[in-house]
DNA sequence: CCTTGACACCTAGTTATACATAGTGTAGTT
DNA sequence: AACTACACTATGTATAACTAGGTGTCAAGG
């Protein structure tokens, strides 16, 4: 999925992949695509930023790492990004919900 | 529903409203908050603007009424619209269901 | 050997969009 | 007379996601 396609909830995401343990950038790209059968496939320049921004705003932490020479910086969740999870999920939640309310009784074409 | 929440999908949810029948902009605002339960309060600034530029695109067709003393802009689905429609609710789907598996696996706090 | 591709990071700039804010005017109610 | 609901408009802004580059390591293949 390219183009336009988060649109706020990108967030949601990151922190949703950093929950059950900590990963550098490269990786959380990876776990993303996998985890959501390709759908998300998003370009270094959507996550690192995103990333850096969200250890800006103190949900996440980051350290220093080299793993065969190749330098990682890897993000880990503080207790204010886990508590931002648990808010994000629940808005993610009541969201989809509303949007699924809306669309309930539109008729798709082709179909009686 | 205020701040940011929407990005991307508003469009999706103003043909959704206009699905059923042609309406002014004034009752779409009504519409989706009745529909979303009060989820989706937008205001007329989200709104207006994001119709004009359906229609721009082409996806709305609409046309100036007076009805007691107010002047009303109507709007209805174009057949491009009523295409995007189902375009933008097939990706909605995707999104989500994308979402759901990304979601899935991440422990609630407090719940074992 | 040296090019290609996967790995791994970065940032500057563009664009679109949801929103805030403010303004115009009518009708009905208090 | 003031206020609320109705109904539309325009302008400006913040920011998020993305584009499009750039740096550098390592392994595999031609």
């Amino acid at each position: 999925m390219r183009g336009q396609a988060l649109k706020g909830h990108l967030d949601l995401l990151l922190l949703a992949v950093l929950a059950d343990g900590a990963k550098h950038g490269y990786s959380v790209i990876d776990e993303l695509r996998e985890r959501s059968d390709d759908t998300f496939d998003l370009p270094e320049g959507t996550v690192y930023p995103a990333l850096h921004r969200l250890q800006k705003g103190g949900f996440l932490s980051s350290e220093w790492s080299e793993v065969q020479g190749r330098r990682r910086r890897t993000y880990r969740l503080t207790d204010k990004g886990r508590g931002a999870l648990g808010e994000q999920r629940l808005a993610w939640d009541q969201f989809a919900d509303a949007v699924a309310r809306v669309l309930k009784g539109v008729p798709w074409p082709d179909t009686p």
